[in-house]
DNA sequence: GTTGTTCTTTACCGTATGGTCCATAACTAG
DNA sequence: CTAGTTATGGACCATACGGTAAAGAACAAC
């Protein structure tokens, strides 16, 4: 009596939340209509709304589950084996070489929701908010780490260059929207890291 | 007879246009209805769509508009006055700048606009596309000519070194709208250009 | 004045929107 | 079986959407 189980979903949740981020990603939270949600699932609007409550809600939810995702990507690469330099190459570069690979580029999701919606909605900006200051962290430690093995000069100011780096990623991927060709993209993440290494 | 006027317009077009682009700007394309149109700009449907066509019309027209301004204020400060350091160094920190002084930083019109709707409209695309070449081919100029007077370091790449601040002014764009901290913003220009010269 | 043309205003259209409700189905506990 | 609970799927709602049509107003030419 406690514990009655009542009738049991009949869809896979992570099936379904991926289904929606899809449908985020290809057109933004304004231009997505429930209907496209629901076509996406296969869901009915009861069904998404009893799971997981309003448009605005589930979108967050989406988000929240993209952004540790990709907090935890660039967090692997960063702490992961090899030189400090060649992590941070690793990661620089992998912007740019994704863009390159991906004849679509959507980039990332929390870019475009950022990006789409900073003026009208804190909750997305303060998440994109941590998140960023995450990664910057992560980048700042990285370069700690190459000025103590001497890869980097020791003299400079990490955290400048640390942000510095953060603000190319991010360059290269508006960049990579506008249509930039993947060969100058790549250039951009060279020129950023070779700007780092001792000369 | 061959030239009747018909009735005059009732409304400043360089002003309904100027209204326009504040609406667009604020809330986005998707986000914004013909009736936040109309009411931004005192006029009915019908003038609206007689005078500039369909929502979609409008907007292109505002971003054509937008575009040409910006870009004709890039090239004004990078062929202007100054020695060619100077002239770069008042464009990337005025970014940042730009970004501390506005409370509500809503960034570039055409970056928003591009982040939007990249993935559906080719149309945003190609101008972003031309424009950002356009920069890029000025930047690449001016730095060309900071290496002719011996500011920047000769052996050095400069269309590399061009496209690397183009994508930090960019990457600061986008920072702002998360929320960094204007210091920090400051921080990065300052880095950027930093690392051009000769060292 | 009349005629021709253009602009404005209002009413209107069909549809799509985000969101709710409810009858019913599927399950567990007893 | 019955009672309790939860999920489903479609009906339903008010409203907002982009866009059109039509009637009248304001002007120039004559």
């Amino acid at each position: 009596m406690l514990f009655s189980m009542g009738r049991p979903r009949n869809f896979d949740e992570k099936q379904v939340l991926e289904s929606v981020r899809e449908q985020f990603w290809n057109q933004g939270y304004a231009a997505t209509s429930l209907q496209d949600l629901t076509d996406a699932t296969g869901l009915g609007k009861g069904s998404l709304y009893g799971a997981f409550g309003d448009k605005r809600q589930l979108f967050l939810h989406v988000l929240d589950g993209y952004r540790d995702e990709q907090l935890n990507g660039v967090r692997a690469v960063l702490t992961g084996p090899g030189t400090a330099f060649e992590r941070l190459t690793l990661l620089v570069e992998g912007v740019a070489a994704g863009f390159t690979e991906d004849p679509q580029r959507r980039g990332c999701l929390l870019v475009n929701s950022t990006s789409e919606l900073h003026s009208n909605d804190p909750d997305v900006v303060s998440r994109a908010r941590t998140t960023y200051q995450a990664v910057e962290d992560l980048l700042i430690a990285c370069v700690k780490e190459a000025q103590d093995d001497g890869t980097v000069e020791p003299d400079a100011d990490a955290q400048e260059l640390g942000r510095l780096l953060l603000a190319v990623m991010q360059g290269i991927e508006f960049l990579a929207k506008t249509g930039m060709g993947g060969p100058a993209l790549l250039q951009i993440s060279h020129a950023a890291l070779k700007q780092l290494s001792r000369h």
